[in-house]
DNA sequence: CTGTTAGCGCGTTCAG
DNA sequence: CTGAACGCGCTAACAG
């Protein structure tokens, strides 16, 4: 059976083309007795528009392109939620793009953008990325694009993100506050603003306690975990005064965690842990994490939101529509104690 | 600036546009030369091909649609992980839409693939999903699909699961050569197969033992963790003599281990848990959960590769190219230990 | 209220 | 080797 299009359902009710494609969608110069007729044809048939003829003609595509990462991740899954719902509302189909980090494929898939797939684009960036040539073509293609998360400053464009500086701050306050001394940082990349503003609020805490950040408590990890974990054990072997860390990244928490563990530290007695982290396992853990939980569902509808305002009403995103969400430290208690 | 398209391509070299795109696909009857011109002048304004007019033409979308219940799971996270790689090494895009496990959502979505958005179709039905004429609608049509882990059984096409008899049986097993002698077994859907399978491979391994399964100790969970946790208290209340719990999923192992925590059951001493998750994480918990973990991104993979074997020979998908992966049953001691 | 006509951008005849 | 012409299926401007 093949699909059916409006030609054919114009021929078995002897009218024309147009008038079936205005009574289909429901236009005000039909007489209801077509309108009727045609619609339910159309409903007995199975009809269903071809999209793609109509994007060409209406030079729309009813899709937003979403370029992350990678989504084996809570935050990105979440994430998507949140946009696949809001498009979903907006009648708008979503195409997933997957960078794993890798600024060349990030390259290539926003390239390909310019073709007209897409409506807008939610994005967050890669790590590696440093040159965002790609990204601005586009935007000389006035596609409208919304970065959330990792986002790039140097764009004129709306910025989801939530409020790194300070609770890379708080998280710091809270270490400081449960009487650490020595606190490790460890951050992924060294490009992400995310992370930069991280350890800013981190260092800033730490001189507003009056202590001197020590460079040699900054670690930067891999994309391997394993490897990650013996960097963690080698830098708590070399400072065996860490008695707090902080994980800018959940997989470093992980990583951490193990670590201690494998070296005989107590937590949270002898190392006091706390990292960014959207998994709701971590209620599980014993010894507890403190957590930093972002709003990955609310950063992909709001992102969401400000990509269709733009592209339903045709208008240019502007910076000031940027936001920074709260995101929210979950302290936990031992369980053992129950 | 305007999308370049081959007229403006054309104009530009004095060619006409036949010419041009017949270049541009590198066509053995264009001549080197203008083949070069045309590819760098190509290149210089950044032309893209609309994928749309292609498609139109064409018939084919260069694109698939993946149907899950949801993404904030980490299997189904590392399943479209997979997909996206195998959709990218065919140079195909990707189409994620999410039922919610609703029925209705999954059917409307599912009927407007009938519209040839898609050339090909990834499934994970909804949970309470009963009625499949919205997929049965999509084979008249000859639109190839693959279901992978959560499958509906009467459908004539590929099927990617894992082996959840034997892992419920395996599970079972040993719980009972931890010494359980009264398993609870929680389950989520009473319609999905792999509920099914993977309690009957309990119920049978318990049998196996000697032992008769008790209905008692059989309970449905909700969408509604919170509400599950008090399901499982009132479980184990109801049953002090329970020793182990088999969670078919892993929502239901979480709130089973508070549960546990709750009503001041030790685990493992007390009650052993053991679950169905993909969780890394799983690794730090202690008291240690013994896991089955699927295989989700090679199940992505494979149903990806079966479906573009599919549309790009063109051919039907047969039955017999389904596959049953092997789940990998983690056991974990404490690392209290260490 | 309905029909005719003309394209959206591309790929593929058919001519030369 | 290149160009002209047609049509994929749909929408919209223009007639009547």
């Amino acid at each position: 059976m093949n699909p059916v299009n409006l030609k054919q359902l114009a021929q078995e009710l002897n009218l024309s083309v147009s008038t079936v494609s205005r009574a289909l969608s429901d236009s005000y110069e039909i007489s209801a007795a077509t309108k009727a007729k045609v619609q339910q044809l159309a409903r007995e048939l199975g009809y269903e528009p071809n999209p793609y003829a109509s994007s060409l003609r209406r030079q729309k595509s009813k899709t937003i392109g979403v370029v992350i990462p990678e989504v084996a991740n809570n935050f990105f899954s979440l994430a998507i939620n949140g946009i696949e719902e809001v498009a979903r509302e907006n009648d708008y189909h979503v195409l997933i793009y997957l960078t794993h980090d890798d600024a060349q494929q990030e390259a290539t898939i926003v390239q390909h953008f310019a073709s007209g797939r897409v409506d807008g684009i939610l994005a967050s960036v890669a790590g590696e990325t440093q040159d965002f040539t790609h990204f601005s073509k586009l935007q000389e293609r006035h596609i409208p694009m919304v970065f959330f998360d990792r986002v790039c400053e140097e764009f004129a464009t709306a910025k989801i993100t939530t409020d790194d500086y300070q609770s890379g701050y708080q998280a710091t306050q809270h270490l400081l506050e449960a009487g650490c001394r020595h606190i490790a940082h460890l951050l992924i990349s060294d490009h992400l603003s995310i992370g930069q503003k991280r350890l800013q609020g981190h260092l800033d805490a730490l001189r507003a306690h009056g202590l001197t950040p020590d460079p040699a408590l900054l670690l930067r990890g891999t994309s391997n975990k394993d490897y990650n974990q013996t960097l963690i054990q080698e830098l708590l072997q070399r400072n065996p005064a860490i008695d707090g860390i902080f994980a800018s990244v959940e997989t470093l928490a992980m990583s951490s965690y193990l670590a201690c563990r494998h070296l005989g530290r107590r937590i949270p007695e002898d190392v006091k842990i706390i990292s960014f982290s959207n998994l709701e396992i971590a209620d599980l853990l014993d010894p507890p994490l403190t957590t930093i939980a972002q709003p990955a569902y609310e950063m992909g509808r709001e992102a969401a939101r400000i990509l269709f305002k733009s592209i339903l009403k045709n208008r240019p995103i502007l910076p000031a529509q940027s936001q920074e969400l709260k995101s929210n430290l979950i302290k936990r208690k031992s369980t053992a104690t129950l």
